[in-house]
DNA sequence: TTATACATAGAAAGCGCTTGCTGTACGGCT
DNA sequence: AGCCGTACAGCAAGCGCTTTCTATGTATAA
């Protein structure tokens, strides 16, 4: 029914062997010979059947991208921008790769089970993206699965996470940490001493050191924090608009509030504004990652830019053995303070 | 080197058939046998090999979703409702399956390439999202695969997309026309009676759906549209900017910006606002999808509401054959006008 | 007790491709 | 003329799994 290698090759009178190479381009073949067998292929319509040539060749040209959140532009700049380096339609590199986004969702277990996933496709090469999962247990699941992976030949590079260190893998870290504490010193600058911060869910790598970075910049400048100016949250709009209520129920004296993202930001203005405060006049925001989005708020938010495009590209690039890892598997990638007009002095400065 | 099925068939003390079967779970194997396979699976770390099980088995779990920008939140809503659906890990099916997110970019050519990969890895389903391209060759190309595809027993749904006539595929259409013309008539009703349209790519039929759905709005009113009213560009919030200074500068008493989709409109309100002109007193602005961050745009932007999530929910369902296709194969989703404001009465009415 | 059905496990034949090795023909060299 | 190197093309052995068919052991019926 379905077409295979040997009835191309009984049409071009060729031996089977001959059209996989043809196919393949890896072994010379006279031209003559190739044009008649493209020539078959061409008439029967032939696809290439890819688990036989997978299994034969014990290769794959899948790679994976793991992604908490599909729907988020965050991780969608980052998936499209690894996804341009592999190689696949339109991509720069030769081979036609198929990239596997696979969407976690966050969960630990998902993770999981997408690795074996991946693993079991025999996948060339996985990029995780978006923050680690801060359980013990889940890290040293994922610590072992990360090595079996490395061990079967998949390229592991970690992109915008920390680094799994004995793991073979590559990573990729955004200094969440650094950009937290410019982000908050830049507002300790214009004169806030009372600010809340919403922080991401409690378990992520991301989440803590973003917070470690505001706090750091709090205590160097003597600013001792309240324990009821952290709130944490999920990093989606509606969970910024909760949290900023809950937060003003709080403390109605804050005169900024740092957001653990760029939606949570967001939801944060909608807050601040149907509770009939002025942005940046009666409260300052600040989000972080600089979203496309997040220049039309208004007034535009004062963020931290992370390079997500680039950073994604990057890792492709490693994933698919283009561009040399960083020395010791590590790099750190450095946000950029984007001073913009939702932070402002706080009244009476 | 790495471990097989005949390993554990080994240490378990079975045949490699037996184990088969207690993995795949499709005949019956005595509890005691499948215990002592499990456990030989269990101490071997033995992960099955996709490649070797699809080609044996003539059969695959990797699902396709060829999306135009991944890195925009109206195709990464719709793929990560796709993908919730088909049952990957912590969807609600059965069977583990890979969703597989191609990124055409809009380029016709990368669209056939990716269906060609797909039907190399002999994918279990395909869902196209987005509009479709209207070259005449490109679709009989396009049809001529998903045909081929269909055959070859790989469910195809068209998610967002107009119905590809004969080639057994399954297409859930979003009314662009309707929701269009909603959003003008809406216009009208407020009094406008000079709008400007910023419409998408030519070639694009999400375009010329909605660009006549609001010239049917016009004509409806008895409003002749002045050819210097429309302005095509890009789905992005940059062509917005750009093309609102463009209509401005043919025609400065416009009194109302209605844009090809959200992006587009919040580009097209910045430009209103670095050209001086408040919204909507001076210039009302409409948009279209709704996406989320239309929301927290200052007025929030009055568009076309389009359940993405729900149809690419029941995209993934019907791909996976776990509901039923809409009679003749066809389905009509419709948008939903959500009136906010960044459309208002324009001056003097 | 013997015949018959049933439940379970194994043997083996592929699935469609890749690739190391083995021809074979031809041209150039001595 | 004889030899060898080169350039192709083919043979055939798998890759690791699934599945049909067959074998065996056990329970039930006659």
């Amino acid at each position: 029914m379905t077409v295979t290698l040997a009835d191309v090759a009984a049409r071009a009178q060729v031996s089977p062997a001959t059209v996989s190479r043809v196919l393949n381009g890896n072994y010379p073949v006279a031209a003559a010979t190739r044009e008649r067998v493209l020539k078959a292929v061409d008439e029967l319509d032939y696809v290439l059947n890819g688990p036989a040539s997978a299994l034969a060749a014990a290769t794959s040209d899948l790679v994976g991208i793991l992604v908490n959140d599909i729907a988020d532009p965050f991780f969608g700049i980052m998936a499209g921008a690894v996804q341009s380096e592999i190689g696949g339609p339109g991509g720069r590199a030769g081979g036609e790769r198929l990239a596997v986004v696979c969407n976690t969702g966050g969960a630990p277990e998902r993770e999981l089970t997408y690795l074996t996933l991946l693993q079991r496709q025999r996948a060339a090469a996985v990029v995780l993206t978006g923050g680690a999962i801060e359980d013990a247990a889940h890290q040293a699941a994922m610590a072992a699965k990360l090595r079996r992976l490395a061990e079967a030949g998949t390229r592991v590079v970690l992109c915008g996470r920390p680094p799994a260190p004995e793991t073979g893998a590559v990573a990729l870290t955004f200094d969440n940490r650094g950009g937290g504490r410019e982000l908050t010193d830049h507002l300790i600058g214009l004169g806030h001493r009372r600010l809340g911060y919403i922080a991401g869910p409690q378990e992520r790598t991301t989440t803590r050191h973003r917070l470690e970075g505001h706090r750091a910049a709090l205590a160097a400048h003597g600013i001792e924090e309240d324990a009821r100016w952290t709130v944490h949250g999920r990093y989606d709009r509606q969970s910024g608009y909760e949290a900023t209520l809950e937060l003003l129920r709080r403390d109605p004296s804050l005169t900024a509030v740092v957001a653990a993202n760029d939606s949570v930001a967001l939801g944060a203005c909608a807050a601040l504004r149907d509770s009939g405060r002025r942005i940046p006049d009666d409260v300052s925001v600040a989000g972080f990652d600089d979203l496309p989005f997040s220049i039309d708020a208004v007034p535009a938010l004062t963020t931290v830019r992370l390079p997500l495009a680039e950073a994604g590209a990057r890792a492709g690039r490693i994933a698919m053995g283009r561009e040399e890892a960083p020395i010791g598997g590590i790099a750190t990638v450095r946000g950029e303070l984007m001073v913009r007009g939702s932070c402002g002095q706080p009244r009476g400065v």
